[in-house]
DNA sequence: CGGTGACTTGAGCTTTGTCAATCGAAGTGG
DNA sequence: CCACTTCGATTGACAAAGCTCAAGTCACCG
């Protein structure tokens, strides 16, 4: 029931009752399946409809003239990572699978009518999207405060966080198909020292990353390296 | 008339009829004087109401748990730089004058209020929220694709466009009252790489900063290195 | 079996940071 | 008005983090 795991972040921070639940629901389309490496949506559209992230992977990312690319944010299920569209006509960066992924949407029209009717779920959804933006907030954290290791500890910290809240975490293990080249558009760091750092923190025994699958093996050190702050709001 | 910048930047994204102008009007509160350096609202709090900036300069920071500082936005007049806190209760960052500042308040009663009667107010600030993401977004690219000497390209073609539209840059000149120290900690570099940077473009003819004013001499060049793009949403 | 994509490794180099000192303007108390 | 302090800007010398280039390895796939 892969559209659950959308209520399921939903509730995680507003109260809705259930009416509301099943308005949202009621507007969702049949799933799509996207292949791994699939754009979504592709900054410059206009976009008439949002989506829901119902399993698998994907990322926003933006390319800055230089022709060099910048992952700004990964996404999981539940996560509904294009949401602002429906404010904001014209995409301002790009929505890729990183796995293959299950994919619901939502018409603008009919997200549109359903606030309407449930101010109450409107204001949801805009906590959705606020949430969004502190997670940005603390990429820019990431990005500007933190050397190479300190950044690779802290994505995985939040990741850790994000998937242990949906479920998505076994025996501090899971999986994140990111390839290093992906890791180093998102950290701004080359491969190579992607790389160099990856292999650090296996040899430490901080943790491991292989074959798609993150295993902590040192949980302390990695939230001291990456600063993480679990921020409850 | 400082309330009408807020008006003002409000009118340039959404469409308001006068009534939602004056609904919102009403409840700001009247005008309260703030020093420079001062903190309007810190990390932790738990916000009540939020502002609009209706003259002067203002940003937003947070610190690592490394102690260092990341200024994560700057503020101008008409800017309702933490708006989000009507949804998300507790502050993730400071807020804090760059000059003394002209701030209005509206507490989140009054705005859910307001909201409520009037839902294309709502989604007119909603929408305002999103364009806050719009430009941490823009900033994650800035930190993570550039040299410093573009990073501070960036951030001077950004305001000198955001200050254009407020009417506030007369002959590709504007007042922005930061120190190289601030200017640092906004864009994850070090004051005397600042410092140097900030000298060879006043040698080069790229632009002048000095005593708290920008002056821009090579505009092609300043929007070459900053890679900077208007982005008309 | 050859090809492709991802990961690894080494060497040398560039950008940026650190440390330490100096300078200059503005403000303060005497 | 002068000595003193303070804060921000500036400079030089040196160190470090991270980048580029280039080559090689390894697994997988047709």
């Amino acid at each position: 029931m892969p559209i659950e795991m959308m209520i399921r972040k939903l509730r995680l921070h507003s109260e809705l009752v259930q009416d509301d639940l099943s308005a949202l629901r009621s507007i969702v389309t049949p799933v799509k399946y996207f292949p791994q490496d699939a754009v979504i949506v592709r900054e410059g559209d206009i976009s008439t409809q949002s989506c829901v992230l119902m399993s698998g992977f994907a990322y926003r990312s933006k390319v800055s003239e230089h022709g060099k690319r910048q992952i700004l944010s990964f996404h999981i299920a539940g996560d509904m990572p294009d949401l602002q569209g429906l404010l904001l006509k014209k995409m301002d960066h790009d929505l890729t699978t990183l796995s293959p992924a299950q994919v619901g949407f939502m018409s603008h029209l009919a997200l549109r009518r359903v606030i309407a009717a449930r101010p109450s779920l409107g204001l949801a959804l805009w906590r959705e999207t606020l949430l969004d933006s502190v997670t940005f907030r603390q990429w820019i954290v990431n990005l500007g405060t933190r050397t190479a290791a300190g950044r690779v500890a802290y994505l995985i910290a939040e990741l850790h966080q994000r998937l242990g809240t949906m479920g998505l975490v076994k025996d501090e293990q899971f999986s994140f198909p990111v390839t290093q080249s992906k890791l180093a558009e998102a950290l701004g760091l080359s491969i190579v020292h992607i790389n160099r750092v990856l292999q650090s923190f296996r040899a430490q025994g901080v943790l491991d990353f292989r074959k798609q699958v993150v295993t902590l093996r040192d949980i302390e050190k990695i939230v001291e390296l990456g600063g993480f702050d679990d921020g409850s709001l």
